[in-house]
DNA sequence: ATGACGATTTACT
DNA sequence: GTAAATCGTCATA
């Protein structure tokens, strides 16, 4: 079989935590400028569900320079940058004009893991301590960080894009694992939406954050 | 023009 | 466990 494993529009295309359930154990795929692939297995999203979702950054329908891209065709990127130095990376969904989108929050590495050892080493101050596999994905900004994502790239279109897509896995992939489900991470300011279950993850896995 | 605030991570007590 | 780091972005004036 040699059908492409890119993700198509119409897998994007679909709700928020439908997707987010639906990403898991799907690859995140980067591809460097010179050709080097840097990949990881997703193990943990959150879904934002838009103008209705006090946590999202298109709460209330706000549409700024910053979240353009949550408003663009689903399967657009949508990277933004927090706290004064660090990016994060959603895949836009849903319909277009509905600003949607899932959080990847974790991945597990399973291409070009010294690179990304490399480039989250030089986020650190003691850029020498040792960093294990784990410390290199688990967090939605150190995977940024170990993929070389920020906000050029936000705006990509995932399905047309050299640089930067989703990927089914191989066949005959390891077993799905048992999925967890939790509150999101961070949205304390979002009164009764901070408790919805919006969370996913693989149960279990060490690349999940903490 | 100004001030407040992060969909986080790291380092330190 | 707590707190610092650090600045683009947006709402208010």
């Amino acid at each position: 079989m040699s059908t492409s494993r890119r993700w198509r529009r119409a897998d994007f295309a679909t709700e928020p935590r439908a997707l987010a359930r639906a990403l898991l154990g799907h690859r995140l795929v980067r591809v460097l400028d010179g050709g080097t692939r840097l990949a990881g297995v997703i193990v943990e999203t959150e879904a934002y569900l838009g103008v209705r979702d006090r946590a999202a950054h298109s709460f209330g329908g706000r549409r700024t320079a910053r979240n353009e891209s949550m408003y663009r065709k689903p399967g657009t990127a949508y990277v933004y940058f927090t706290y004064g130095m660090h990016h994060c990376m959603n895949v836009v969904c849903g319909d277009e004009g509905d600003p949607v989108a899932v959080l990847i929050r974790a991945l597990m590495p399973v291409e070009g893991a010294d690179q990304m050892r490399s480039r989250r080493a030089a986020h650190r101050l003691d850029n020498g301590a040792a960093l294990r596999e784990t410390d290199l994905c688990s967090g939605p900004a150190k995977l940024c960080q170990a993929m070389a994502i920020d906000r050029d790239l936000d705006g990509t279109d995932l399905t047309r894009a050299p640089s930067l897509f989703i990927e089914h896995p191989p066949d005959h992939g390891p077993a799905t694992r048992r999925i967890g489900r939790s509150a999101r991470i961070g949205v304390g300011y979002a009164a009764e939406w901070a408790d919805r279950q919006l969370r996913w993850f693989l149960s279990g896995n060490p690349h999940v954050s903490r």
